[in-house]
DNA sequence: AGCACGCCGACT
DNA sequence: GTCGGCGTGCTC
């Protein structure tokens, strides 16, 4: 007898076909089973499915029902609470159940041949059992923690959350979550943590500190990690560990929300803030929001980290009575460096080194901010006298100084003189960027590369010239200014004079070969640089221990952004940027941070100058309360790329028309509708990107759930209206929710 | 998403 | 003459 069988194969939503597709099976395999079902003239990997979401009404023609090829031997099910989470994270995000499915588990899944599969299932089974043995007695090297610490820690352990854990850097967080992970894996010999983190430079760090916590107490195989950088060979064998059971931590990016953990108990969000938890590709799902979610789901605690949290993460910490889902812990004070989020093998804190540092003057032991009125320095100035003086200074007394600027290249655009010609991408609406390094002219977009022209492609003009300012120059110019200062001889003491300065850079450009951050960030930590140059790459997590000067040389730009997140992420970057100087607790007295500025009186350096992320948030809550910006609304976006602006623009017009036309006599759709504010299609602010014109549309809504409604109705509408004539050369259409950037 | 089928440009 | 571009259509 056989039976009729739910499959999710990937299948994107725009296909058309059913979101379950129908198979028969000889056995009755329970939903969570992993398949080989046979697809046209492939064979793919397949979820059985509940067959009860099925549409019955749709039955398809039973001729054409194949049978399943067969499952995934050696492979439990994945578990009831997995399939919710991409349940949701479909509905919610407007894919199909099948794409969110499919792109949650590990690639090698799909590729591996059956006997391929059973080789590496049996070399993880008999690894699993000889590393299994753990240490005979294990030593908990667990630092004592601050009274701050313990108290949060307590908070914790007794509230169910979620919690926002709002912890100035160097304030102690991670030991808050090692310890948090501790108790929760001690307290059951199954239980399961997540860890996630905003970057995959993050992990190494991240995980060598878990790893010498918890390796001596649960085995080699207890800690793993899940993130794109790794080969899918150690995907699939992180994700078979966490799915068996075998791993107790899984540390990773944004994918691994979507991890199969059996007895999950802890989902720990570090840095949660940070934008790389939304997806930009395919579902477009927040990490953050997806692991509050599945916390809910699975009966975990969440722990959402951070030094400036999201404005969405602090709203909804706000006070229970005011209506905060969240519970907000506090911890303000800077800890001993070595206690934070130094290397594994620092001597951990002591509490009498944490007592010292609370008695030192600067509030909370941070360094000193300062701002530089570029009003009052030479016109085009790029370093101000005051800033140059202070970095020779330092340096000459043998510090460290980091030099920010969110712009990498040499110059952002290159321009003739004479007729005006700017060096515009011919596939993109942008500008492409000049790169000295290599002479060459790069759309950070498309990708396209040439050659520096010698003269004006445009009137033969030899006289072009870059406009505005890169990392690259950056760097160049300021090796210029230094050159006559010299660092101390602390290498050559018979050279008396000292050896000349040397000036780095890492942005995404120095650091493209594969280990080259590495390797980069150790030559700042042997004290080889003494200035380094960088991007917001050298502002995130990375612990410079002999910085004692921080340098935003123009961060105006975030002020007057049209993108109302704008200031939010500057004050979260410049944050960040602080915290990385002066955590040696020895330099750490005399730390600054120097922001150059047009508008040295603006809200947003007063506050941090004061370290005060509570008022900086409560102006932005407000001035977002009164335009109605999230998280004071719902918004949506629906993107179209199409071969003509015309086409794409006609397609999100006529889908917005079509919501007041095209929907059937829904129940309550009126209601839904009159809650929904479509707004008109618009080009993206870079219109064409690879020869592909792209417009978008805002879709917003006081409700949450009034525009979730509004989106899984209208559904049907984009879909009909891919054919109408007028968006011939439309190629593809998405939708974003919660999108960070409109 | 894959993968096949199908119809038009420059090359072993 | 073929190889190969990607447009259209189908898959339980």
């Amino acid at each position: 007898m056989s039976h009729a069988l739910g499959v999710l194969v990937h299948t994107p939503a725009h296909a058309r076909l059913g979101p379950v597709l129908t198979y028969q099976s000889e056995c009755l395999l329970p939903p969570g089973t992993l398949v080989r079902v046979p697809l046209g003239t492939r064979e793919t990997l397949g979820v059985v499915w509940d067959s009860q979401s099925m549409d019955a009404t749709e039955a398809i023609d039973p001729a054409k029902v194949r049978a399943v090829a067969g499952a995934l031997e050696g492979i439990a099910p994945l578990r009831a609470t997995w399939q919710q989470l991409v349940t949701f994270a479909a509905h919610y995000y407007q894919r199909s159940v099948g794409e969110v499915a499919l792109a949650a588990l590990p690639p090698q899944l799909r590729d591996l041949s059956p006997a391929q599969m059973q080789r590496r299932l049996q070399r993880g089974i008999s690894k699993t059992a000889a590393a299994d043995a753990p240490a005979a007695s294990p030593v908990s090297d667990a630092p004592a923690l601050s009274p701050e610490q313990a108290h949060v820690v307590t908070q914790i352990e007794n509230q169910s959350g979620p919690f926002l854990l709002f912890g100035a850097t160097g304030s102690g967080k991670t030991e808050v979550y090692l310890h948090c992970v501790h108790t929760v894996l001690a307290q059951d010999p199954g239980a399961q943590a997540l860890v996630m983190v905003p970057e995959i430079n993050l992990t190494p760090q991240l995980e060598a500190r878990f790893k010498a916590r918890f390796v001596p107490l649960y085995g080699e195989q207890a800690v793993v990690s899940l993130h794109s950088g790794m080969t899918n060979p150690q995907r699939l064998k992180s994700w078979l560990a966490a799915h068996s059971g075998a791993a107790r931590i899984v540390l990773g990016t944004r994918m691994a929300v979507f991890a199969s953990l059996p007895l999950l108990r802890l989902i720990v969000v570090d840095e949660e803030h940070d934008p790389s938890y939304k997806s930009g590709e395919g579902a477009r799902y927040s990490a953050r929001d997806l692991a509050v979610y599945r916390g809910r789901l699975e009966g975990a605690k969440v722990l959402l980290g951070s030094a400036t949290p999201s404005l969405e993460s602090w709203y909804q910490s706000r006070p229970a009575a005011e209506g905060g889902r969240y519970l907000r812990l506090h911890m303000p004070s800077r800890i001993g460096a070595s206690g934070a989020t130094s290397s594994p093998n620092d001597a951990p804190a002591t509490t009498a080194q944490q007592a010292m540092r609370s008695t030192a003057g600067t509030p909370a032991g941070l360094p000193l901010v300062r701002r530089v009125d570029m009003n009052h320095q030479p016109r085009k100035a790029v370093f101000s006298l005051p800033l140059l003086d202070a970095i020779k200074e330092r340096v000459a007394r043998g510090e460290q100084c980091m030099v920010f600027l969110n712009r990498r290249g040499y110059a952002p655009v290159l321009h003739c003189t004479d007729c005006d010609w700017k060096s515009e991408c011919t596939n993109c609406s942008a500008f492409r960027v000049f790169h000295k390094i290599d002479r060459t002219l790069r759309c950070h977009h498309c990708g396209f590369t040439e050659r520096v022209p010698r003269t004006c492609p445009a009137c033969g003009n030899p006289d072009i010239t870059p406009l505005g300012r890169g990392t690259e120059q950056i760097e160049e110019h300021l090796a210029q200014l230094l050159a006559d200062v010299r660092r101390p001889h602390s290498t050559s003491p018979e050279c008396p004079e000292g050896e000349p300065l040397r000036v780095a850079r890492i942005d995404a450009d120095s650091t493209r070969l594969k280990g080259a951050l590495e390797s980069q960030l150790a030559a700042v930590h042997a004290g080889d640089v003494d200035v380094l140059v960088g991007t917001q790459m050298i502002a995130k997590g990375h612990d410079f221990r002999r910085i004692t000067l921080v340098a935003a040389v123009n961060p105006d730009g975030a002020l007057f952004s049209s993108d109302f997140r704008a200031p939010e992420r500057l004050f979260s970057l410049l944050m960040q940027a602080a915290g990385r100087a002066g955590r040696d607790a020895s330099l750490g007295g005399n730390s600054e941070v120097w922001i150059q500025t047009f508008q040295p009186a603006h809200p947003l350096y007063a506050a941090l100058k004061q370290y005060d992320y509570p008022a900086f948030a409560a102006q932005q809550l407000q001035e977002r309360e009164q335009a109605g910006m999230p998280p004071f609304c719902a918004q949506a976006l629906v993107r179209a790329d199409a071969r003509t602006q015309e086409a794409a623009q006609a397609f999100l017009n006529a889908a917005r028309v079509g919501a007041h036309t095209d929907m059937p006599l829904w129940e309550g759709w009126s209601e839904v509708l009159a809650q929904v504010t479509l707004y008109p299609a618009v080009p993206m602010s870079i219109q064409r990107v690879a020869n592909i014109e792209r417009a978008q549309m805002l879709l917003e809504s006081p409700s949450r759930s009034a525009l979730q409604r509004f989106l899984q109705g209208w559904h049907s509408v984009l879909q009909a209206t891919r054919t109408h004539p007028e968006c011939k050369g439309l190629i593809r259409w998405a939708v974003d929710v919660d999108p960070l950037a409109v």
